[in-house]
Formats: structure tokens, sequence, C-alpha cells
DNA sequence: TGTACATCAGTGAACGCGCGTTCACTGATGTAC
DNA sequence: TGTACATCAGTGAACGCGCGTTCACTGATGTAC
């Protein structure tokens, strides 16, 4: 049964993004390997020739959920050009749209397992600690708009983890009142966008 | 080995309240039945004689842990008087401190469960709906300062869940980085902090 | 008030189940000659 | 280029463990008369 190089390393791959997939969706310790492996296509025998641990291959697929999604938003920003502004305050607009807060496996790995990494070990902590920077980079690097004044760059710094801060709180609180209070988790939406455009 | 019933009810609300101390600390989902009985002084079988099961405990003790979180805000404030704004600010200050970021078991419920929430069912989560909208309550209230003005209440409003959404998020991604990158924890605490006192 | 019996909070052991992890085995791939 | 053998990704079953829940049992409390 030995596959080829090329299609271990694509069978590796699979499970990383089926991991980052569900992790997202019912949090790391809320799936089993058995169910992981079997989402992925797999037995489950079979992980333990890829990862070393079920918290390696969290590591792994949060560091790539991160990776994708700033990797994205920073193409995307760096296409716009001088559009680059706009095109960022558009995004924070869906960003707290009650669609993103529906979205079961596909939204933001932040938002999503940011409560579970404050219980993860060490490996999913720098994974998660480096995602955040990246976004705060970016965002920071966006407000400043290219200006090389010091006190520009520092309060669109502080502008950056203020905006993430907000949106998290805001996307992370509607989506634990959905369900038991529908209107007070849009409120809360709501409120979100209408001060980001402030 | 049968007890009067003010000792049963007592024994019972060590349960809650053991629960609710744990469940923040740990998460629900991370402490067993058996480790909580324990911890309450009790060996776990006889946990059925009080509760239905275990999430039956976890909205009752989310909602003990949002009632005296809440009541407590809510004496201090009124008993502050015409210094309820200036107590309410000291109060948010401390929200975003280090030490309350570091607080194991003691902290605010709502940032120690909001991510358990969303994937609780729907008794937790109306308990935590309910705990929400105490807090928001509590904080228009305050920031309306007792104005008639539907106009100041609803900015009052408004600014109550901005505040909340913003607190907490903060304080849920500072916990998030804390080990990995205290310096970024800090930071993102201490911006949270100075954005307050704008 | 005293007696007889039902009640029920607590104990401790057990249940089935799913978890992360391990292991013997398979057989096509990769490598050494 | 062809052959012989080591490698290793996958399978499927098993491991010990902790989980939520159930149950038979105990014996002091609460209740009925």
């Amino acid at each position: 049964m030995r596959l080829t190089r090329e299609q271990a390393a694509r069978n590796r791959e699979a499970i990383v993004e089926t991991a980052a997939r569900v992790f997202r969706a019912r949090g790391i310790d809320g799936v089993g390997l058995a169910d992981l492996m079997k989402e992925a296509g797999f037995t489950h025998g079979g992980f333990y020739n890829h990862f070393e641990s079920k918290e390696a291959l969290a590591a792994e697929a949060c560091g790539a959920a991160f990776a994708r999604a700033v990797g994205g938003l920073r193409a995307v920003l760096e296409a716009a050009g001088p559009e680059a502004g706009r095109l960022l305050a558009d995004t924070l607009q869906g960003y707290l749209s009650p669609a993103h807060r529906d979205a079961g496996d596909g939204g933001c790995p932040t938002a999503a397992m940011v409560s579970d990494a404050a219980r993860q070990g060490e490996p999913v902590q720098a994974a998660f600690a480096d995602g955040i920077e990246g976004y705060l980079a970016l965002l920071a690097g966006t407000f400043a708009a290219g200006s090389p004044d010091a006190a520009v760059r520092t309060a669109a710094r502080e502008r950056a983890v203020s905006v993430l801060s907000g949106i998290i709180g805001a996307l992370v609180l509607s989506r634990a009142v959905a369900r038991a209070n529908p209107a007070l988790s849009d409120e809360i939406l709501a409120v979100g966008r209408r001060r980001l455009s402030d």
C-alpha cells in the first residue's frame, strides 16, 4: 500500500486542511481524531504516520488557517492599491455580518478558536499569536497608508489593535447569544458595524 | 445518611458554586463531573440527586455566575450615586488589567465562557444571553445617568454594546496570546484601557 | 408524644462509549547493487 | 536496465483511560397515625 511521496504529501495536506475546517466549526477539543480522519477520507490508524500528536496537528492547522486568511487579505489589499483603505473598511463590515456569524467552518479562525487557544498548549498558542500579529501588521499598514511618520504609524498600530479587539469581541458575543436571543445578536453586530465607520 | 432539607440545599448550592468557579477556569467541557463533585467535597454518584444532567448544572452555574457578577456591580454603582460614572470607568480599567487576565477562576464569566457558549445547548445559551443583557442594561443605565431623553438613552445603549464588545474582545484576545507572546498580550490590554478613557 | 415506615442524599461500583495512542500487518514504492 | 530488499503510508483492531450516567445499597430524616 505504500504511496508515492507526492501522494503522501497531498494526503497529509488534506488532513491539515480538514482539521483547520472542523476545528473552527467544533473546537479543537470538540473533534476526535477518528472523525477527523474519516472526514479527510482515511482510517484513523494512519494519523501517526503524519503527526506526532493531536496537539501537533492542532498547531499546524491553526497556523495554516491563519496563513491562508492573512495571506488572502494581504493579496487583496495589495491588489487594491490606493483603494486598500476603502476595501478594508468593506471587509470589516462583512466581518460583522450575520452571514459571517452563521458561517460554521469557513469563518475567521481567530474568533472561532480564541477561547480554545487560552486553554491549549504552547504550540497552538504560538501559532495563534503569530496569526494575530499578522492581522495587526496588515491592519496597521493599511491604516498608516504607507506614511513614514512615526506618530502616524503608532496611531495606526493602536487603531489596529482596537479594531481587532472590537470586531472579535462583537463576533464572539453575537455567536454566543445567537440561538437564545437573535435580536440581541443582530444588535451587537449592527452596533459594531456602525462604530467601525465612525 | 439522609440529610436535613437545609443541609441538602446547602450541598446543592456548594456544587453550583464550585461549578461556576471551575467551569470558568477550565471550560464546561474541560471539567468532568467526578472532578467537580470531588472539589465540592462529595463523591460523584450523588450528582443526579440534585441535577438532571451536566448541561442542567452548566446552565444553572452560568446563571448564578452572571447573577452574582451583575448584581455585585449593580449594588456598587447604586451605592456610588452620582459618582457611578467615574466608578464604572475605574471598573472597566480594572477589567482590562493584567491581574484580571491572569485570574484563573475568579474573573468575568462572559470572557471565560463566551466561546463555550456558542457550542453549548439552548439552556446554557439562554443563561448566557440573560447575563449579557443584564450587563448591557447596567452599563447603558449608568452611561445615560438617569436622563429620560430618548436620544441619550439610545446613544447610551449603543455605547454599552460597543464597550462590552470591546472589553470582551480585548480580554479574550490577550488571554489567547498570553503565554506565547506576553508583550502583545499586554499591548492589547493597554490599548483597550486607553481607548476606554477617550 | 411515640412508633412504624417511607423518603431520599449520599456512597461506591459499574455501565457503555469515545477518546488519543499503539501495534501487527500489508504491499506498492524507493533504493542499492 | 533488472533484481532484491528496505521503507513506510495505509488498514483495522486493540490498548487504557476518563467521560456522563445508572444503580443497588445505606441509614438518618421526615411523615403518618
